[in-house]
RNA sequence: UGGCCCGUCGUCUAAUGGCAGGACAACCGGUUUUGGUCCGGUCGGUCGGGGUUCGAAUCCCUGCGGGCCAGCCA
């Protein structure tokens, strides 16, 4: 490969993705040398379009591969011709280059169709796949439960020849869909229903998009995506959480089929947003049935919407960021996304004036001088760009009906009998009149100018407002949550029937003539109100059609509602107190005989129970740990249980005991080590993993390094005294009352002797010393 | 019910076994010709119970809670 190698950014500000665990396994990779260069994917199926979900895996898996100087390949996994779509196809590529970024190359499963036949025949004559002609309800049944194991099909045990046979023939196109299928041949009684003999091709003859009626059989995903990976040469393929169970069978098949180096599946949690439906079927529901206007409705959450309605990809990548990518099943804020898009357009949009829900206000006493053009700046003070746009005054003008009331509540800044507000970027009109129908809806303002300049007086409502003569007349679509539930996919309901009925309101007002001539693509800030842009599809040219983007933040709104619906307090659900019931009682009943018979050796050999039992109920560890402590040049059966049971799973880690460098003798060598004194605890918890990957001798190590315990009092005291010397600011923290320095300090004197300490030796010096200094 | 994955402020997310931190939201105040922005501040969290350790969000056990898996979908 030509690439140069990929290498670790050397500062997290260049990287695209903020630091999470995958980077962390990237990090790794590339420092232990099992990769030189990443290689990711982006795998869509082009049977929908890609939606806010996608741009956190889109933007992960780009991200990491950019930031490590890697490729991605964008790779349609277009294995199912009964679902898929040129029409997607182009819709993905446009929605991941709009996102910012680039693919090394253009890929599709369908490509790979030959080379998968191929490796299908491989694997049937390793005899790890069979033809399998039962039906469909056959198989099902077969499979099992997840409580019940599966059973054999009974074309199981075919031979090689009769397999490759069937196979080829099933290729040439002899059998009709569902006759038989292929299936890897792996363990009807895995506790992970995937690896119970998968399903890895089925007759579809189906026209594909792509390769047409070549192919009368067609790969499943768990066939297809790993081979894939591994022809293209993948090194990291990030997908989310629910295809961990569909781990085992992707490393089952690469490691068969590929010599390394091998692809590897990791899997982050989907995103998940509020008062959203991120299901591609879903979805389509929706614009099927008529329920929004197509995959680019602005209400929609997919990618095209989101460029329809006015969001950046910017805003967007920031988004994904400030989500973060891990493990844990979340569910996100909708104010994430809307405070992304607000902090980018904030410094983006020129602000100008539009009124959504127009009544009139007559302005009286404007002297001639004030009418007419003036100068206005499109930015506020405290946005750094310049420029100004025309903007007329006349005596008549459009304000909005929610800015004028005739019994305002407390605290209300704008009209209001009596009441002198600002016009944004004119005079100070003092409120005459407000004129209501009888319905009470406010119909008009009467006022009259107090500060025609508009630079004399001090007042603190200001409020926007459109010329009526040169007033354009325009729709606002204003956009809301297409869900009025926050977790519309919650129960079972159809998801159509709770699409919320004012996601879309459309009104008609006015805008100020500038707007209209200036570039349609500009995203404006509508003051007061949010930020909209011209609708790219019925908004351009003579149609003069806006699209809210979002809201701005509107303090006064929330007050108001508090106002009229106090917030009710959540009754906070007590906690059911769980004692934990009699455990080790239950564990020793579990026990088999074998078992039993090892819990009273360890016990007799002077194990603490529990210890004891948790030893006892691992036949393999048990074997090991008795090896171990035949090894011990001073039995002590109690430490040697003690750190069997608590220290030593971390120092595998990953490694399953069997494949440990860690001997049962080493290990009794390092526990001697600790138990007479030789070492200090820290130390042989360091050594620990450091055998376990790669073997030695604990004595020989100590020995080598000059690890033995640090008894030298004086020494140890000079320790602490510099450590505490070198953070003044936190000792006097910790006198002013954090007593949780106190570790942060024994902390330093450990990491300064290497940890030959004794830590509580430490802890006490420490605690000494800081209270010399109160 | 079996296996696997996951539990940290309201939400999202940090923290080699050593100061539980950040962002969003909320709240209070300041600046402001946007009830916006910006600035300052406040509130607020390690799911429960045991164990190991000088020291546990982190390691072990256990209980509880959530998610995924029984497609010839991906």
């Amino acid at each position: 490969m030509s690439d140069a190698p990929s290498r670790i950014p050397a500062q997290d500000d260049d990287r695209i993705v903020t630091p999470n665990f995958v980077t962390a396994v990237v990090d790794d990779d590339l420092k232990h040398g099992r990769v030189d260069t990443i290689v990711t994917r982006f795998p869509p199926e082009p049977n929908g379009y890609l939606h806010i979900g996608h741009a956190k895996a889109i933007c992960l898996d780009f991200g990491v591969a950019e930031d490590y100087r890697g490729r991605t390949n964008l790779r349609f996994d277009d294995t199912n011709p009964t679902t898929e779509d040129p029409e997607y196809v182009d819709a993905i590529k446009r929605d991941v280059a709009w996102l910012g970024f680039t693919w090394s190359e253009e890929r599709y499963a369908s490509d790979y169709f030959e080379q998968l036949y191929q490796l299908a025949l491989r694997l049937i004559r390793m005899g790890d796949a069979y033809v399998d002609s039962q039906s469909e309800e056959a198989i099902r049944e077969g499979r099992g439960t997840v409580t019940e194991p599966g059973v054999a099909s009974p074309y199981r045990d075919r031979s090689v020849e009769e397999n490759v046979d069937l196979f080829e023939r099933m290729r040439a196109g002899e059998f009709a869909d569902g006759a038989h299928v292929l299936r890897a041949k792996i363990d009807m009684a895995s506790t992970n229903m995937i690896m119970r003999d998968p399903v890895l091709y089925r007759i579809r003859r189906a026209h594909h998009y792509r390769t047409g009626d070549a192919w009368p059989i067609y790969p499943l995903y768990d066939f297809a995506h790993p081979l894939s990976d591994a022809v293209e040469g993948v090194t990291h393929s990030l997908c989310t959480l629910e295809f961990v169970n569909n781990r085992e069978i992707y490393d089952w098949l690469v490691e068969r089929l590929f010599d390394a180096p091998l692809p590897h599946q990791y899997e982050f949690s989907r995103l998940a947003l509020d008062h959203t439906v991120v299901s591609k079927r879903k979805l389509l529901r929706l614009v099927q049935g008529g329920f929004v206007d197509g995959w680019d409705d602005p209400r929609m959450p997919t990618l095209a919407a989101l460029r329809r309605r006015g969001y950046t990809p910017e805003s967007i990548r920031e988004f994904v960021n400030r989500v973060g990518v891990t493990k844990t099943n979340a569910r996100t804020d909708l104010g994430l996304l809307e405070a992304s898009v607000r902090d980018d357009l904030n410094q983006q949009a020129p602000r100008v004036m539009a009124v959504l829900d127009p009544i009139p206000l007559r302005i009286e006493g404007l002297p001639a001088t004030a009418l007419g053009m003036h100068d206005a700046s499109l930015w506020p003070h405290d946005v750094p760009r310049e420029g100004t746009r025309p903007l007329p005054l006349e005596e008549q003008v459009w304000i909005e009906r929610s800015d004028a009331a005739l019994e305002p509540p407390k605290g209300w800044k704008r009209f209001a009998p009596g009441v002198a507000v600002r016009l944004r970027h004119g005079p100070v009109v003092q409120c005459d009149r407000v004129e209501v129908d009888e319905s009470g809806l406010v119909t008009g303002v009467t006022g009259h100018v107090v500060d025609p300049e508009g630079d004399g007086l001090k007042v603190s409502g200001v409020v926007h407002w459109v010329a009526q003569g040169a007033a354009v007349p325009a729709e606002f679509r204003l956009v809301d949550r297409l869900f009025a539930d926050p977790d519309p996919e919650a129960d079972e309901r159809d998801i159509t029937e709770k699409v919320n009925p004012d996601s879309l309101r459309v009104v008609r007002g006015y805008v100020e003539p500038y707007v209209v001539q200036a570039d349609a693509d500009t995203r404006w800030q509508f003051e007061r109100q949010g930020y909209f842009w011209r609708d790219p599809v019925d908004g351009r040219g003579d149609a003069v059609v806006f699209t809210r983007i979002v809201t701005l933040k509107d303090g006064w709104a929330r007050k108001e509602s508090e106002r009229s619906e106090p917030v009710k307090k959540p009754v906070a659900p007590k906690a059911e107190p769980s004692r934990s019931a009699g455990v080790e009682p239950d564990k020793v009943a579990a026990l088999d005989a074998a078992g039993a018979e090892r819990l009273a050796r360890l016990e007799a050999l002077g194990v603490p129970r529990g210890d004891a039992v948790r030893i006892a109920g691992d036949a393999d560890l048990a074997d090991w740990w008795f090896e171990a402590f035949e090894a011990m040049a001073t039995p002590d059966a109690s430490a040697l249980a003690n750190w069997a049971v608590n220290e030593l799973p971390r120092g595998l880690g990953d490694v399953p005991l069997r494949d440990a460098r860690l001997t049962p003798a080493s290990f009794a060598e390092l526990v001697t080590l600790l138990v007479d004194g030789t070492i200090a605890a820290a130390v042989a918890k360091d050594l620990l993993p450091e055998i376990v990957q790669a073997g030695g001798s604990p004595a020989a190590l100590v020995q080598e390094r000059g690890l033995g315990r640090l008894e030298d009092e004086a020494a140890l005291a000079g320790q602490v005294t510099a450590v505490l010397d070198a953070h003044p600011d936190e000792v006097a923290s910790y006198l002013a009352g954090k007593e949780g320095l106190a570790g942060f300090f024994v902390g330093q004197v450990m990491r300064a002797t290497k940890g030959r300490a004794d830590a509580a030796s430490v802890n006490a010096a420490v605690r000494e010393a800081l209270a010399a200094r109160r």
